[in-house]
DNA sequence: GTGAAGTTTGGGACA
DNA sequence: CAAACTTCAC
């Protein structure tokens, strides 16, 4: 073994060196994070810590694995094989395979993807009578989903009427009634959804402490990378798995925390010193990845945040070129832009086009760039977006390999029951659905017992219905004995999928048929890779394990040279020599649902920074004068982050014109328009733009810019009033007068303790309160 | 019950 | 602009 000690500079060795006990990395963008998690997990296992008993958290699989392979490059390959490294996702779903039976849930559990989770939550508000403009099926999600992130359970929500009168107040009364029917349902289809694989876990670990024990004694040290974007289940799940042995150490960038819209909480590493006794803090401050100009340009903007830890990000590097700036006409033109500066860059210097990313807000951004890099006959891969496995085609092909390893995976045979059609219409699924809620049973059971019921099913329908469920069976049977590849090929060939394409002819057929290919080809390399590992079977099961939490990142295998296109949030982790980050305008980035709170747009402007701080050598900004959106051609002006870069380090390549930047104020006459009250709206809700004539949002930033006092927005989220203080005296709107006794908790978890005057103390979360204060 | 054609609606980042 | 939903003829 080497002396890899020595490779580090001083302030990466000492969270290298120190032993035991909670440590705390501040890790500056660029500045060598990976490499100190990578080094010292080496370092312990030199020193003798066992790798069985070392569990390593990262933010993506990718990471993992490449972590996973220095460290069995410095330490050999048998020692680095035991270590459980992955992302929290996969970590815990594979802890939950081994002992979720506990909770009731088989082995072989399905993981329902986003779009599963909301079909089902779309049928429950169905299947209740809702009204379904009301109750939004994505909205009602994405809560779902935020109270799981919280630990809120149904029982919680019941008993919590703070949320139950925020529901209430947003005309959705009965969300906690779906809230519980879709855990119930989930839970009867063996399945569990991101957020179930961090809840249950915690659930897991909470009610059985031998369970809780056994891992906190495996997990001797634990290793979290990005804990800056750590949500309160994971939280609670690192604190639990660390509280025996301490040895915990976190690793992270308040500046870079960008998820915060899946429930991470930058409190967890605010607070990380006051959770743990003995904090050993350290921090990198030194960027060894991107030129000073990159550095300090990227300072000058995190400046402009408010809530931040202390830190001096410095670089050693050359100055470099400035950023360039970039103004077009269309996003089509600002396409050709970055295509043409790529095609230079690389043919004056000789780069290869992995060197190049493209970093955009939205994922819809890609189209213009794409077509623009064809043209230029430039290979590019677009990372994210519809990614492979949530092709129609693909999912229907995997529901059905979902139905043989789990037959009561409701969303999966929902999809294929009738696909290719066979004569089973919503009729018939709707009769059968109201029998599974009816027997407690899954929808696959009931047709299994179909003549032990009596159903007004005809007799023609009942054969085709048993038919199905024979021939899933046949499939079970054949899973016995053959490999993923062989069952998929089988299913794809005996359901009919491939036919079905084949006879559409369509060119979209023939894309359809040509994808179904591809995913056979890709299991057939699965079970291939599956013989090398010792334990693996190469059964279907272990794919779609490996499916369900795959990132398109994850199967990035590198060895084609092509740009990357991807959203910032993905590049997270990543560094490129040559950045172009496009869409610089306002109500995209920021993004215009980001801009009712100042911490949603501390988050946008932390987003920035990550995009920013990815470029090596050049960054470029481009934005443009009108964009496509929702099929309209649209106005936009420039991004407040491009005016919030220190001018010294930027370069514009397209000369300011002046008359420009007001010219949609002047002409939409705001001031004489505008009902005051409208100020205090936050951006319509129904979709639909503004009409001709009323302001648009940015054009009411500029006029709160204007009249300050009128710089109060109204989100779905209270503003805190910053009268409110220990001791003010506030009034309810249901509790009615009472006094403020403590505060605590930051941002969105911001709660105060109140005694009421009706007697009772309460906890409220002030994000939801409906509070005034008094005096 | 099926499939084509027309209409509406949403709208962000991700595991 | 796309997906999801509705309508209509068979």
């Amino acid at each position: 073994m080497k002396n890899f000690i020595d490779e580090l500079n001083e302030a990466q060795k000492a969270p290298v060196l120190h032993k035991d006990g909670p440590l705390m990395v501040i890790a500056g963008a660029g500045s060598g994070k990976t490499r100190v998690l990578t080094y010292r997990i080496a370092h312990l296992m030199a020193q003798g810590v066992d790798s069985f008993n070392i569990l390593a958290l990262t933010f993506t699989n990718k990471a993992a694995r490449e972590m996973k392979k220095r460290i069995a490059d410095i330490v050999g390959d048998s020692e680095a094989k035991n270590l459980w490294m992955g992302t929290f996702h996969s970590v815990f779903a594979k802890l939950l395979r081994f002992d979720g039976d506990k909770l009731g849930y088989p082995s072989n559990f399905t993981i329902y993807d986003t779009q599963d989770s909301q079909r089902l939550i779309a049928s429950i508000i169905k299947e209740m009578g809702l009204d379904k403009d009301i109750y939004k099926y994505k909205q009602i999600q994405n809560r779902i989903s935020s109270y799981k992130n919280s630990l809120i359970t149904v029982k919680a929500y019941m008993q919590n009427p703070e949320l139950i009168e925020a529901d209430a107040m947003a005309k959705r009364p009965r969300t906690g009634e779906i809230y519980e029917e879709y855990v119930n349902r989930c839970f009867k289809a063996g399945a569990m959804d991101f957020d179930d694989l961090l809840l249950r876990t915690n659930e897991l670990l909470t009610r059985f402490p031998e369970v809780l024990m056994k891992y906190q004694d495996r997990f001797r040290y634990i290793l979290v990378d990005e804990y800056q974007d750590t949500n309160h289940s994971q939280y609670l799940i690192v604190k639990a798995l660390s509280d025996r042995y301490q040895n915990i150490c976190v690793v992270g960038d308040d500046a870079q925390s960008i998820y915060s819209f899946r429930g991470a909480n930058i409190s967890n590493i605010l607070n990380f010193q006051r959770d743990y006794d003995n904090v050993g803090m350290y921090r990198l401050e030194q960027n060894y990845r991107s030129t000073k100009n990159i550095v300090n340009a990227a300072n000058s903007i995190i400046a402009n945040n408010k809530n931040q830890l202390e830190k001096e990000v410095w670089t050693a590097n050359d100055d470099g070129p400035p950023i360039k700036i970039h103004r077009s006409i269309t996003d089509a033109e600002e396409g050709r832009f970055v295509a043409g500066s790529i095609f230079e860059n690389k043919m004056q210097q000789q780069l290869p086009n992995g060197d190049f990313a493209v970093l955009y807000r939205t994922n819809s951004q890609s189209r213009a760039i794409e077509d623009a890099l064809r043209k230029r006959d430039i290979p590019y891969r677009i990372y994210g977006g519809l990614s492979f496995y949530q092709r129609k085609e693909i999912k229907d092909v995997l529901s059905y390999l979902r139905l043989v390893i789990n037959p009561k995976d409701e969303e999966a045979l929902k999809r294929v029951i009738n696909f290719p059609a066979r004569g089973i219409g919503q009729t018939t699924l709707d009769k059968l659905i109201v029998a599974a809620n009816h027997y407690g049973r899954s929808i696959f059971e009931v047709i299994e017992n179909l003549d032990r019921i009596n159903l007004k099913i005809n007799s023609g329908t009942k054969r085709k219905l048993q038919d199905f469920v024979t021939m899933i069976k046949s499939f079970q049977i054949m899973n016995e004995g053959a490999d993923a590849f062989t069952l998929s090929e089988h299913v794809a060939k005996k359901t009919g999928i491939l036919l079905e394409f084949k006879k559409d002819g369509t060119p979209e057929g023939i894309a359809r048929m040509e994808n179904v290919e591809g995913l056979l080809n890709g299991i057939k390399d699965f079970v291939e890779g599956q013989k090398e590992i010792a334990d693996a079977t190469g059964n279907i099961g272990e794919f779609l394990e490996d499916v369900a939490l795959a990132t398109d990142l994850d199967n990035d295998t590198g060895d084609d040279d092509r740009v990357a296109l991807m959203t910032i949030h993905l590049a997270k982790g990543l560094e490129f020599p040559y950045v172009y980050i496009v869409g610089m305008e306002e109500d995209l980035f920021p993004s215009a649902m980001s801009m009712n709170t100042r911490s949603e747009l501390e988050e946008e402007r932390r987003l920035f920074y990550v995009a920013l701080t990815r470029a090596e050598k050049q960054a470029y900004l481009t934005y443009t004068q009108n964009r496509y959106r929702w099929g309209k051609l649209i106005d936009a002006e420039p991004s407040r982050f491009i005016e919030e870069i220190d001018e010294k380090y930027i370069e514009n390549l397209t000369p300011i014109d002046k008359g420009y930047r007001y010219k949609s104020l002047i002409d939409a006459d705001i001031f004489g328009e505008v009902d005051k009250s409208k100020l205090r709206q936050v951006k319509p809700r129904t979709g639909t733009p503004p009409p001709v004539g009323k302001p648009n949002e940015s054009q009411l930033r500029k006029l709160r810019k204007l009249k300050p006092e009128l710089a109060k927005p109204i989100g779905n989220t209270n503003v805190i009033d910053p009268n409110l203080t220990e001791g003010a005296v506030v009034n309810h709107t249901r509790f009615g007068r009472g006094v403020v006794i403590k505060l605590e908790g930051v941002g969105n978890d911001k709660k105060a303790e109140i005694k009421f005057d009706q007697g009772d103390i309460k906890k409220l979360l002030l994000r939801f309160a409906k509070l005034e204060v008094i005096s």
